[in-house]
DNA sequence: GAGCAATACCTCGTTATACAAAGTATACAT
DNA sequence: ATGTATACTTTGTATAACGAGGTATTGCTC
């Protein structure tokens, strides 16, 4: 099942915040990351990523570093800074907010 | 704590089709249905849903028919089509799935 | 040392949506 | 008559995810 495009808007920041908090990963790992962790949910092309760490980073939430290449192909590794963790926490607290609503809605009466 | 509005984008559809499946409703009950069985978490404006409403009808997954005015003021109450309680199948599995992927990265081995 | 796959990064155009704000009009109570 | 709640409608703005294309490097194999 693939995931509809327009739910996944607002969600991707969080779990690209979510995943670089747990570890500093560059681009490229991230989009293997983010499919090995949720199991192959989710399905993000670099197309979508790299955008995504260029806002986060301007916002101050990420920062990139370049990593000298010992023998690797240059690579930018993005670490969470404080604001981006308090961040994290705060996007966390909004999809707790929605899913709850949704639940609502959605597994409330409906199935009385 | 107001919902980020891009938090809620491809979510929005799902529920308003949630809320007619349980109760063929108009566009101004609607916007209320929606407040009171969130417990306030969903706070539709009528800029939101009214578009929405004809977005869904347009796709063929409600119908909306004039009510004729026996004192009321007229209203147009929208019902789910069988196409749209298909649809209304689809979306849920849609967002068990990013529940699904939110949980497997967020709630993960983040608290490890 | 030529060819090829995997790695790693970057950018553009398209498309879809939520919302605020503004407007119109009716019913009803005071 | 004045106001409030009801009820519908439209426009403009901002944002975001994605596909598709591009560049360049590394290392493997023949």
């Amino acid at each position: 099942m693939k995931l509809d495009k327009e739910l996944l808007k607002g969600a991707t920041e969080t779990v690209v915040l979510a995943v670089l908090a747990q570890e500093p990963s560059h681009g490229y790992q991230l989009v293997q990351l983010l499919k090995s962790r949720s199991k192959g949910i989710f399905g993000f092309g670099e197309g979508t990523l790299y955008p995504v760490l260029y806002r986060l980073e301007e916002k101050g939430w990420i920062k990139g570093e370049w990593e000298a290449g010992n023998g690797q192909r240059r690579r930018r590794v993005y670490r969470v800074t404080s604001r981006g963790r308090r961040q994290l926490v705060k996007r966390t607290e909004q999809w707790a907010g929605l899913a709850r609503g949704m639940t609502l809605i959605l597994g409330g009466p409906a199935h009385a």
